[in-house]
DNA sequence: TTGTAAGCGTTATCAA
DNA sequence: TTGATAACGCTTACAA
């Protein structure tokens, strides 16, 4: 239900045309304070900013007509004149993903609490959508500007690196870049997270294993694991491992889709051998798994293992738990925050090259595997 | 692992001191493009906006001078200029919870699509908290800014009205507000939500019944469907129904927890009756309280009925299907931003008078009810 | 078709 | 301790 049929009219235009000429409220400028007290505007901007410098007589007479006509600074004004940002611009590949939410979310708290606003954009996994935004929110002037990953159009690195050279901060999060990044990054190295998998899988004993890789085309991570996770399968004798693509549906049906698909690759007249173990790009996946295993009275892990990426809260809950790959999305988003406030605070450029174990990937073994 | 040891340092202060004097390049100005291009900013702002007012010749020089210096339009200094800003501020209680994520993701790409964009901060479901933001974000001279639901301090709601008298859109979302709304709203009502829930399951034959509230203290629409849900049964003869309050923890833990608690208390010397159905303030605790079922093998809905609410895909995927309330979660965001963008346009204000079927909440029965 | 001048609301700087 | 003035980068309004 939408309504709206009362209140104020904010557009002075709807005001009924025979209504006095009354003026349309402006939001108060640091003049109109200024005028209440009987100062300057000089006066009323350095209460604000550093009352000390101001007689107390005045300083009492300014917080009133500070009260007195709501003043509410215009931030614009404030960056323009001082040059100085307050706002951090991300661009997630996805806000209602529930990996890039919590990052969000992580980020968001820690900026807050050092008085930084979040300008926010969603690039739907698309490199073309990134770039576009990119130019966007550079628009703003942003004291720091933080990208998904390390895979972005050509465009974009030239739009980054001319703002990072221009005093913006550029943060790269969920990524390990290679040995010479052009950017800060604060993530985790995604083949060697697929590599952990596989490695988990094959010291368990399993041999037929899988990598179930997520249906979305730009979900460069996902693919990334998938590569070390056969990488590292094939630096074993006699484990069989491949790649498996699961659909782009909503995740929990297509992990139900994916295990229903395999399993029929295994029956019928030319019977390939089943496969042991199962990974999934991410948790929502192997939820999907399980349930249709769950369903199909297929024991877990006996006949077939699962292990998720994530450990979303859904997967410790399930009975006896998913086991999963720990990814720090929520400390990702925290690190993220507190190493710019920490660039603020002036801290050294590249203070960030110590390496930080809560941001790597951890193994959490459960029922599954 | 954090790192960044390597490119360009952002701050100048970082440079080897006995480095030439290089000067940190600054962002180009339109300035810049025009000195480049032998003309004067007005051309270039000109070529910008209007490029048919525009010599041709000219229009091409200053097209060189745009890419040559990378130019990116500063907006701060463009809303200052122009007083109108493509900025929509919105403060959501929690960025994490699947419910309000894709809300925002709603709201983020209806708003992309017209040219806005977002500044987000979670409120982490305190009134307090939502005070401050909007001061904040008020700063930015918004084109509107977005709340959810209809509770504020005053103070909130002076600064709201402020604001909106000033020409700022105000939005309250998530919320049906009563007959004499201060703001714009759009939402259902959460008292009738309830209300659904509860003539459900009794026209399922349930007659004790338990709504089982959110454990979030501030969490006023989940309580609100508690009182709607306790009204309607009240209203029926023969039915009892009582609220019990989850724990705080992460929603699935709790659903578990209340399941198994409800079941405790049904047992022992002072055996009270067992309730036959639950009702749930949203899926996550319908979901955990699922689980514990299964794991103590008590069939639902035959020994317990369990309904939820929000209709999140895991009660879709899970066996048989979770029966929930539909909550419009991304419908919700997607008119928020088409309404704000309508007003942009010039609609009259008042034209959201509409009722809209699709942002009802619609009971979807599946094996649990 | 292009340019000049003034101003948006704030802060830095220097003077009183 | 306070004030005057000149920016910040852009757009509006008007003039050429």
């Amino acid at each position: 239900m939408i309504s709206s049929s009362l209140g104020t009219p904010a557009n002075p235009a709807e005001e009924k045309s025979g209504a006095q000429p009354q003026p349309q409220p402006r939001r108060s400028t640091l003049a109109d304070v200024a005028r209440h007290a009987g100062v300057t505007t000089m006066t009323v901007s350095r209460f604000l900013r550093t009352p000390e410098q101001v007689a107390p007589l005045t300083a009492q007479r300014v917080e009133v007509s500070l009260k007195h006509t709501g003043y509410v600074a215009n931030k614009q004004a404030g960056i323009l004149a001082t040059g100085h940002s307050s706002m951090v611009a991300a661009i997630i590949p996805n806000i209602a993903h529930s990996i890039f939410s919590e990052t969000i979310q992580g980020l968001s708290d820690t900026l807050e609490a050092q008085g930084f606003e979040l300008l926010l954009a969603s690039s739907d996994y698309s490199l073309e959508r990134e770039q576009k935004q990119i130019r966007a929110l550079l628009g703003w002037n942003p004291f720091a500007l933080v990208v998904t990953g390390r895979h972005h159009t050509p465009d974009s690195i030239r739009l980054l690196l001319a703002a990072q050279s221009a005093g913006t901060l550029v943060v790269e999060m969920w990524d390990q870049t290679g040995s010479r990044p052009e950017f800060a990054h604060i993530g985790f190295d995604h083949t060697a997270a697929g590599a952990l998998m596989a490695r988990h899988l094959i010291a368990q004993g399993y041999t037929r294993l899988v990598y179930v890789d997520s249906g979305v085309a730009e979900d460069f991570r996902a693919h990334e694991r998938g590569v070390g996770f056969v990488q590292a399968a094939a630096a074993q004798q006699g484990i069989k491992a491949q790649v498996v693509r699961a659909g782009a549906s909503e995740p929990i049906a297509a992990g139900r889709a994916v295990l229903q698909k395999l399993l029929g690759a295994g029956s019928g007249k030319a019977k390939k051998p089943l496969p042991q173990a199962l990974a999934f790009a991410n948790d929502h996946l192997a939820v999907g798994a399980w349930l249709q295993a769950q369903d199909l009275r297929i024991s877990v892990p006996e006949q077939i293992a699962l292990l998720g990426f994530g450990d979303f809260p859904i997967t410790g809950q399930i009975s006896g738990g998913i086991s999963t790959i720990a990814a720090p999305r929520f400390a990702i988003g925290q690190a993220v925050g507190r190493w710019i406030a920490r660039q603020k605070k002036g801290a050294p450029w590249a203070d960030g090259v110590t390496a930080s174990p809560l941001l790597e990937p951890v193994l959490v073994q459960r029922r599954t595997t």
